[in-house]
This record gives C-alpha cells, sequence and structure tokens, in this order.
DNA sequence: TCGATGATTGAG
DNA sequence: TCAATCATCGAA
C-alpha cells in the first residue's frame, strides 16, 4: 500500500497497518469522550492523552482474546479497523480495545491501558469516586470507569471526530508537561500466555542522567 | 447446562 | 499477596 498523505489517526488507515506498529503510534493521541446531555445537563467533553498500550493479534498470540477464532466477543477484532472493542471481565470491569490489523491479517486490536487526563478531570473524579489524579486513568478498568464507557459502546467508530467516543492527534504533548523522549517496549501485563511478545508501549522519557522515566500515569509499573 | 477462567482492581 | 465477581467460552 503506498500512501500520498501523513497517517493521522482519524483516518481508519491508521489502524489498518501491523497491530503493534499502531499500539506504539498510539501513544500520546489523545482519547476523548463526550457525555450525553441529559436535562439541564449539557454535554461535557472528557479526554486524556494515551500513555500505555498494549497490542493483541490472532493465531500468532495465545494471549490474544482472537487466537482460537472469532467468537461473540470478540468479532470486531476480525472487522473493520479503528472500531472500539469493548469487554467485560474479571466480573467487574471493562476494557477498551481499538481494532487494528495489517490488510489480510484476520484479526488483531490495541488495548488502551492508561491515560494522562486532560479534561474533564472533575467529571472523571465523580466517575471514579476518587481524588487522585493518578489513579483516575492509571489502568484498562480505570480509564472505562473514569470515561463511563460501557458494553453499548462496543463497535464505535473511533475516528470520527464527532463521535462521542473517538480519538484525536495531539500536537501539544510537550507543552503539556508532559515530557516524552521515548516510547519503551515491555512484556504485556496480566497474561501468562505469549510472555515472548514486547508488545507493550509505554510512554517515558530519558532523563539528564540517562534513565529511563516511565509515566507517572502509566499502570502498576515494573 | 456447567465449571473454569480472566488483557483487573483495591484493600490489607 | 489475595479476594471479589460474573460474562464468556468450550466441553459435556
Amino acid at each position: 500500500m503506498t500512501l500520498s498523505y501523513p497517517l493521522i489517526c482519524p483516518d481508519t488507515l491508521f489502524y489498518a497497518r501491523p497491530t503493534h506498529i499502531v499500539a506504539r503510534e498510539l501513544i500520546g493521541k489523545k482519547l476523548v469522550r463526550m457525555t450525553r446531555s441529559t436535562n439541564g445537563m449539557s454535554s461535557k467533553r472528557i479526554s486524556g492523552i494515551i500513555v500505555e498500550t498494549e497490542a493483541y493479534g490472532f493465531d500468532d498470540d495465545a494471549a490474544s482474546h482472537a487466537y482460537k477464532g472469532m467468537t461473540q466477543r470478540n468479532f470486531i477484532m476480525f472487522g473493520e479497523t479503528g472500531r472500539a472493542y469493548i469487554y467485560f471481565t474479571y466480573g467487574n470491569h471493562f476494557c477498551l480495545n481499538i481494532s487494528a490489523k495489517m490488510d489480510g491479517i484476520k484479526a488483531g486490536a490495541v488495548l488502551i491501558r492508561a491515560l494522562k487526563p486532560l479534561e474533564g478531570i472533575d467529571v472523571m473524579k465523580k466517575f471514579r469516586r476518587t481524588d487522585d489524579e493518578l489513579s483516575l486513568t492509571s489502568g484498562p478498568g480505570k480509564i472505562t470507569q473514569a470515561f463511563d464507557i460501557k458494553i453499548d459502546d462496543n463497535g464505535k467508530i473511533m475516528t470520527d471526530l464527532e463521535g462521542e467516543l473517538h480519538i484525536e492527534e495531539c500536537e501539544k504533548i510537550q507543552t503539556l508537561g508532559h515530557p516524552i523522549n521515548t516510547v519503551l517496549e515491555t512484556r504485556r501485563i496480566g497474561i501468562n500466555k505469549a510472555l515472548d511478545k514486547k508488545w507493550r508501549f509505554v510512554m517515558a522519557h530519558i532523563d539528564s542522567r540517562g534513565n529511563y522515566i516511565i509515566s507517572k500515569y502509566a499502570s502498576r509499573q515494573k
């Protein structure tokens, strides 16, 4: 495939590439949620900068929901790229993914694991029932709670800038008080299969002594 | 129908 | 370190 213009995340082609590439490039983008306007309450905008993602593949990835084929739960991973794949787990939590895979590959998705809260922090605090900003969105289950993302958001188009749940470019990361020089690759968290793959990506910067400093908004460290 | 499991979280 | 908690999946 030849592209004559830069790939930006509002484009479904951004997600039509190898899943781990998309996962890496989603670091630094913005996840945006518009809350529903209810009687009297106007719609509010919630957003955060993506600081941690993980890639999940198909038959080369035993840790992936799609490993054994399509089911009622994972079918979004097999469909159009740039869609929300949301699932319920551990009896308590929803997790948000975005379908992403290269042409010809059967399935794939990127799990959004952590954000730096940006807009609508007061709303997030309400949904999360905590005032601790470092705990608002530092984990996949926390993100969906802070953004009020539920199973009825499954399949939503993440490339529509007018959509109530979508991804945007983020031009001003450097001025948002979050240094980023590099993206770290590590083993994925919370799985016990396919441990060889380094498909977790975390926003980081290198300090003056040359040490790698992982974003303080990432999920459980190490 | 039924038992095992889990891309997590929060408390101790 | 460990329990909570239930939808999903695959076997029966």
